[in-house]
DNA sequence: TTAATATTTGGTTATTTTGCCAAATGTACA
DNA sequence: TGTACATTTGGCAAAATAACCAAATATTAA
């Protein structure tokens, strides 16, 4: 693996990161059901403010999403909604395990 | 959220997080063209042995990956090939990253 | 201009992750 | 049985992440 194909396997990492957090996570798909301002984020969440902008910023600048000021308040919205696609094979990766731990019971 | 939502998010982002290693990444991409054995990572990657076992027991723990023992050597193999499928849409984020990036440039 | 609201930024500490080394384990073969 | 080989495990130090608080910034309305 030389040095430029190292940077690419960075910043793909990148992008799994920023979605490798059940905040961000959790955010990117309420996301998907139309823009949010940072304000409806931290009511739903029980968490600093500070925090969830600090989270927010991660997906932004992975990437994933855009964000827009509108008078005093700051809209974050789904810039590329295929990450969620991925979501679904996360399930059956968690299907599979729970499949293995029933199993284990038996 | 409540507890069992929450823990719902975390196991996803277990599996995400799994991926979320350039090595990590890499050697799922690689195990999608068949079975290694960890001595084959080793080689290829400039690490040493016990951190590419950990990497493989990470992929592993996520349900990722399965491992086999055949005689003095362990193969891994792909549990759950569609987790590869996704790396194309972040891809497109990190396209879509570079016309942004190219824009600010012009 | 001042005050109030929404958000970001900076700084600090706690936690997690990573990578290396050395030692332990398991397997095959002489 | 002893030895070599392949891999995992335990332990430790360095680096990266996360969460909170306080302070800074930006926008609107009084």
């Amino acid at each position: 693996m030389n040095l430029k194909e190292k940077a690419r396997y960075e910043a793909k990492t990148t992008v799994l990161k920023a979605l490798a957090h059940p905040t961000r996570l959790w955010m990117a798909e309420k996301l998907a059901g139309g823009e949010c301002c940072v304000c409806e984020f931290v009511d739903a969440i029980d968490a600093d403010f500070s925090t969830v902008s600090k989270h927010l910023t991660v997906l932004k600048q992975a990437g994933i999403v855009v964000d827009e000021k509108r008078g005093k308040q700051v809209f974050y919205r789904l810039k590329v909604p295929c990450v969620l696609k991925f979501m679904g094979c996360v399930e059956a990766v968690l299907a599979s395990q729970a499949k293995k731990q029933a199993a284990l019971v038996d």
